[in-house]
DNA sequence: TAAACTGTACTAATACAATAGAACAGTTAA
DNA sequence: TTAACTGTTCTATTGTATTAGTACAGTTTA
């Protein structure tokens, strides 16, 4: 699991960190029960203050995705959401309009849509089970 | 096309008019050669300075969306995205990927995940075709 | 031309986001 | 206990986003 700041594409560095987290867990590359790099350290390899790392983690574990304990560190956590169903699909549904927002500006059609949609699926399914072949 | 600020959504106000104008289009509420609402009049209607409805319709013309005229006003414009296709697709497999790793952490499964991506482009297609019957 | 409308440009005030430094507190292991 | 690691809290600074006031410029129409 390796961080990269991109200084030049105008997001700030602690929500680089944040979604390059989310995108990892997402895809496989780190998992449940996972430990992420100490918040002294990372912001010493990202040559950063301790304080933006700290901000970072602070934002994912509000989301649930990870857990930090003063002196133990952080890891994955594997409950995540604890938002009723209606709830999380209704979050789903809102995104996906922003989407389709965006396919509609960009003169995407149907059917593109749907593949690129199917795809990028497909995508995320592969890695997660190249990751971890013996558990699927 | 009624256009609403919601102060404690933490979204700014010209972002917010953003929005709401691209989504309006989307879905068919606004279409090419419409004319938008003054500057200065909508800015009277929402109780804000004429700068931030400019700066709003600026990052619209910026994207294409519509065109502005001194002196004239302005309007929605139908050639949207000078983009090539390939360039199209690949910003709309960005933000595919941006709604895969939030349905992960939200827990959703493939089908609930592609049921909503074809619902909600049902649903504005729907609203497209109900607004121009005959053209379509 | 004059008036009334359009959008535009410039400047300044304010608020907030982002980052950093220093000191604090919990945990582990020698 | 002590040292070395963990995360946490507090305060201060910096930079930028946001908004607003004012003055300017283009277009239309009476």
């Amino acid at each position: 699991m390796r961080i990269e700041l991109n200084y030049k594409s105008g997001q700030s560095p602690y929500l680089q960190i944040v979604e390059q987290i989310k995108y990892a867990v997402a895809a496989g590359s780190i998992e449940s029960h996972d430990p992420l790099p100490s918040i002294r350290s990372l912001a010493q390899e990202l040559r950063i203050n301790h304080n933006t790392v700290a901000k970072a983690y602070t934002e994912l574990e509000r989301s649930g995705i990870i857990a930090t304990r003063a002196g133990k560190g952080c890891y994955v956590t594997d409950n995540h959401s604890p938002l009723k169903k209606s709830a999380r699909r209704q979050i789903l549904s809102d995104a996906v309009d922003g989407v389709i927002v965006e396919a509609f500006h960009l003169k995407i059609d149907h059917n593109t849509y749907l593949q690129v949609c199917e795809e990028r699926w497909s995508a995320f399914e592969k890695r997660r089970k190249e990751k971890r072949p013996t558990k699927n």
